[in-house]
DNA sequence: AATTTGCGCAACCGAATAATTGCATATATA
DNA sequence: TATATATGCAATTATTCGGTTGCGCAAATT
């Protein structure tokens, strides 16, 4: 079974959790009331969110509060980095000038 | 059929073709070189990362050669941006100090 | 003590994925 | 012109994914 962050965030309502929790922590219940799907569903998410460490658990009682984790959402910048000099530099641009050139040319 | 980035780039295999295109544009066959699946395999991930935009191509007679699109991936960079003050500021670290006040309360 | 509530787990199902194989097409090369 | 090369596309298959349903358990509530 794969599982990385990348995996995790493929899904949209994985990303929406992530984005919901990132507020505050929340329980698999209060979730689960901001999507369609049954809790279950919702539960399962955050079995594959908790097994690739993107969320830690909080148990408070019966009830369990899913927090984000700040390092490994990183891993995701991380891996990024390597390609921010492509949108952030003109070096885009100065591509597309070079491919517009050379389609000419033929 | 979902196809945005989240999905395209949740693959290994698509990960690595676009870190190998972020250098320079690169044919499929060039492509296929480095993995140790089929030339198909590989164009099949190429098509899915064309489909979301993420590879541009330049045709030069029979070959195609496969840029990496900066402007989407930047769409990545964009997502995370409300995520990254987790980890750029101290604040994760505060979060895990009140978690065990917290837990030692019980 | 009995009931309700919050949760995880397992089984099941249809849809999507990733890979292979085989084929068709267009461009180079001999 | 015949052959080799670069590529895309379609069919097939095993696997994974996302969802539902039903269950069991522990903590709260009555």
């Amino acid at each position: 079974m794969r599982r990385d962050v990348f995996q995790a965030i493929a899904d949209p309502t994985r990303r929406a959790i992530l984005s919901l929790i990132a507020l505050h922590a929340m329980t698999p219940n209060s979730l689960a009331e901001h999507f369609d799907s049954s809790r279950q569903a919702v539960s399962k998410h955050i079995k594959i969110l908790t097994e690739c460490k993107l969320v830690k658990q909080e148990l408070s009682g019966r009830e369990i509060y899913y927090h984000i984790n700040p390092k490994k959402m990183k891993e995701i910048a991380d891996w990024l980095t390597p390609f921010q000099r492509l949108w952030e530099t003109r070096f885009n641009q100065l591509d597309d000038v070079l491919l517009t050139l050379k389609n000419k040319k033929k």
